[in-house]
DNA sequence: CCCCTTTGCAAAATCGATTTGGTGATAGCC
DNA sequence: GGCTATCACCAAATCGATTTTGCAAAGGGG
């Protein structure tokens, strides 16, 4: 393996100084052109490439973001934080350093402190659930930015998707499709999410002057939570045309058993769910209609947050702390209900 | 922010130099143990934390891994490589920094550059579906190994799981559940994956003297491909009781056109996936039997493979190159045969 | 022709941890 | 007592890039 060409083999071969190649190649200082190009030209032919190491310790910068999160490979989430965080931090010649605590608070304290002595810049502090939480004790003094959960402090910057948005624009699109008898699904799991689609479920439905319909069960929100809220709700409801779903993975339970209950989607039962999970919501037939959740988004406006506090001696103040708006991802689950078809064709 | 305290500081609340400091916290030289005590002690009440960049630049060695993968947010592959490298490099005190191309060499090579100025130790060049690639050339001369993809000059450790294998432990779970007429739907994609698999059902058809049927399609191995290829199937060979699918998605095809057909799983067909895409395979019903694929595990081995590269002048020579044994996950899709059933009871 | 201001480049200090090559002090030996 | 080993510790060089300070030469005005 060559040696690496270091700083002083250019001013060497340009029978320059070192100062004057770091200031040509950096653009400081003032020389004259003539020397500017010959040091570039040189640097070029060596195949010169800087040492951010030292360059960091000489700056106290390393241009290194952390990366913590509290789980990475049960969900696709996370994979798309990371990739907004790392597509934003690329185009602004940053890189990201990951780290993460599969939910354990003394692992995370340690990967924190590695994180730390590497002298990152700042720390992405990244849920793959939307939650409410603490910043770790280790934090305090570097900046950091909250994704996906909201800081119990108030100190530090965080994004979120609009939870209560997300109800809104469910039922909405449910309501607008003619849709009257619509039941949300969810979960037992109290939090921004289950609290926040509820909230903006109901409000929707009072607005339109209908009745709000929840059916939850508890555990995890998968297909089989699905199927059990699905078969209450029919029970409760028999005249329900349209479910929205907690997620997408109980919409999944929906598909499934609306089928064995001989309801056709969309045509005896509109669905509307949350999470834009591809691997499901674009498999199905028809293609599940959902919320999509802006986690490309919200890595890359950490990013953009970071990149405000780097250097700034005011990073601390006026964080900004924001809930982002989620698209409806139409596919082919929301059609009218059979209802308002006979009434239209009668 | 209060400054940050270096070596010198615990040196001269120790009364010692920074020498001394140095060896009592790294455990070299010969110290009384009065001294080693002290300065640990004033070290740990100043909360001294080293400065990996200082040491990095003085040792020539950061501590750092690059991972570079060509996608991240499109499979929860991705997710599953990087957490079993993370938990692998946590455990040995390393760090990994992420890059990700989005399938463009340009990018790709520029994040690589950006790699090296931050003086990584090392590099896992990872693909998200077992591919055979060429290293980039500026990967030359630093450790480097791949991840689920062989490498063509034969110059680099890799690991990728063994498609043959796979095919072989699918068919021969249905063998073994006393069906005959097999099936294996899969896409007309040629790679070690598709051809692979195919290799690995032939044999094991024609060991237990079964003909081997294999039906494809082209474009994407989705839950489409798997509706078109099990319709075909079904024309073809009427009496297919059992079904190998390419991956997850095309069994989750399979399900959904199974259900049109008015045939049940497990009992009127039984089916195997690969990839145990868990938000799939465990979300169907019956839950589907899949060969798992070992991404955790190609990622644990990477890093263990990289520390052992890692300052070893002769990192380059003999490269291990591994395929890795893919587990059967059994869930509910696989039964006997109706045929078989009938003849047991008669 | 002298003094002063630019212009162009170089020397040296700096960042923080590690390590080489010592130095001073004590103990042991004859 | 004089000499050498050993012990305990320290000063200074080092890693590579940046930056402050400094210095010489060139150019301009009086």
């Amino acid at each position: 393996m060559a040696k690496r060409v270091g700083i002083s083999d250019v001013a060497t071969a340009a029978g320059v100084s070192v100062t004057t190649v770091s200031h040509a190649l950096s653009g400081q200082g003032n020389l004259s052109g003539k020397t500017r190009e010959k040091v570039q030209r040189v640097a070029r032919e060596l195949n010169y490439t800087p040492n951010r190491v030292a360059s960091a310790l000489r700056l106290q910068r390393t241009g290194i973001i952390g990366f913590v999160s509290d789980e990475i490979a049960t969900t696709p989430f996370a994979g798309k934080i990371v990739l907004g965080a790392q597509d934003e931090a690329a185009a602004r010649g940053l890189l990201l350093m990951l780290v993460n605590s599969n939910r354990d608070e003394a692992v995370e304290s340690r990967q924190i402190s590695s994180l730390l002595e590497q002298q990152v810049d700042a720390i992405v502090y990244a849920r793959m659930s939307h939650k409410l939480v603490s910043l770790p004790s280790e934090l305090k003094g570097i900046p950091t930015v909250v994704v996906d959960a909201e800081d119990n402090d108030g100190l530090a910057p965080w994004v979120a998707p609009d939870e209560v948005g997300i109800g809104r624009t469910a039922t909405e699109r449910l309501i607008a499709a003619g849709h009257r008898h619509i039941v949300h699904l969810s979960v037992d799991d109290p939090g921004p999410g289950a609290d926040g689609r509820v909230i903006g479920y109901a409000r929707a439905m009072s607005e339109h002057g209908l009745q709000p319909l929840v059916v939850t069960v508890g555990g995890q929100a998968d297909a089989s939570a699905g199927r059990a809220t699905f078969d209450i709700a029919l029970e409760r409801h028999p005249d329900l045309t349209a479910v929205f779903a907690f997620n997408d993975l109980m919409a999944m339970g929906v598909y499934q058993s609306a089928n064995e209950h001989g309801r056709r989607i969309p045509d005896d039962l509109s669905l509307v769910g949350v999470d834009n999970l591809e691997v499901i919501a674009a498999q199905l037939t028809p293609g599940l209609t959902t919320v999509g959740l802006p986690h490309y988004e919200m890595g890359k406006w950490a990013i953009e947050q970071i990149s405000g506090m780097i250097g700034n001696p005011n990073w601390a103040s006026n964080p900004a702390q924001i809930e982002l708006d989620c698209p409806l991802i139409e596919r082919g689950s929301v059609a009218g209900p059979r209802e308002r078809q006979r009434v239209r064709t009668s």
